[in-house]
DNA sequence: ATCACGACCTGGAGGC
DNA sequence: TGCCTCCAGGTCGTGA
């Protein structure tokens, strides 16, 4: 589920932790995307370390610390990252825990494909990650001639163009339906079709629906849940996604799912026009 | 170089 | 109850 509104919400109720001292960390061990493993000798040595600043671009957070050190957090399709008491029960799939004292920020994935990564500061745009991100869907809103600019001979669908994180950092698949909806775009529409002014309608759908989405604290399908362990209420805003043969709230026709990329996509065959 | 697909993993839902 | 198949927020390597 984790998307911009996603990770940001767990950014925003992990602030907490900020002035919190690591007194230790634990990993599992077990291999993450890519079957990479966390670098356990570099995050047993934040030991002492204080968290000074959590930060996001796209889909990864940034935390970092008062030493040259920033931990960087990817959720993967399912990955969780909870601060809570040390007493709190251990879940399975318990990849990470950063140990405070008296509370512990933890990492759970049950299908692993989350990242933990350690970066130099000031480094963080050479993480193989990072490098390739375009602006943050949120902090640097991308503009109408932005979007027309990178579409440009792009033979690629409109679904994946804005699916693609260096074109805007954060859109995933929920988002990519709801925004193509929003902007009454087709999602297998050449993106190289787009026109000035459809781009801009399009940026301001990408930038509507990331803000709707936080301020219900993300879209919960199953697994997300901010820092606390709370859910967000989004899913009950959604427009298409996930809403096959539903009535389109603009115009009644019954929504459509097709599989682009492998990937599910929801649309409305009237007003979504090719 | 682009673009589309399959692989990576686990678990939940639904059918029989 | 159990077994099977399908599906799921992301990203990357492959091959056309």
């Amino acid at each position: 589920m984790p998307e911009l509104p996603e990770v940001e919400t767990v950014r925003r109720t992990l602030e907490p932790a900020i002035g919190a001292t690591i007194v230790a960390v634990w990993d599992s061990g077990k291999g993450l995307h890519m079957a990479r493993k966390p670098p356990r000798k570099k995050l047993r040595a934040l030991a002492g370390a204080t968290i000074t600043r959590i930060h996001r671009h796209g889909k990864y957070l940034l935390i970092e610390t008062d030493t040259a050190q920033t931990l960087l957090v990817h959720l993967g399709m399912t990955g969780r990252t909870l601060l809570v008491a040390k007493n709190h029960p251990v879940a399975k799939h318990t990849h990470m825990v950063i140990d405070f004292g008296e509370r512990e920020l933890r990492f759970i994935d049950p299908r692993r494909f989350g990242q933990i990564d350690i970066v130099e500061r000031g480094k963080e745009s050479e993480h193989e990650g990072l490098a390739v991100l375009g602006p943050d869907g949120l902090f640097e809103p991308a503009t109408g001639a932005y979007l027309f600019g990178k579409s440009r001979k792009k033979n690629a669908t409109l679904k994946a163009f804005v699916l693609d994180q260096s074109v805007i950092a954060g859109v995933g698949n929920i988002y990519a339906s709801e925004a193509l909806w929003r902007a009454k775009l087709r999602p297998t529409t050449r993106a190289k079709k787009l026109t000035l002014a459809k781009a801009t309608i399009l940026a301001a759908a990408i930038h509507e629906v990331f803000d709707r989405a936080l301020t219900k604290g993300g879209t919960s399908l199953r697994d997300f849940v901010n820092a606390y362990g709370v859910e967000g209420s989004n899913v009950d805003y959604l427009w298409v996604y996930g809403r096959t043969g539903e009535p389109c709230p603009r115009d009644q026709t019954k929504i459509r799912r097709s599989v682009l990329q492998g990937r599910a996509t929801f649309y409305c065959p009237t007003c979504q026009t090719p």
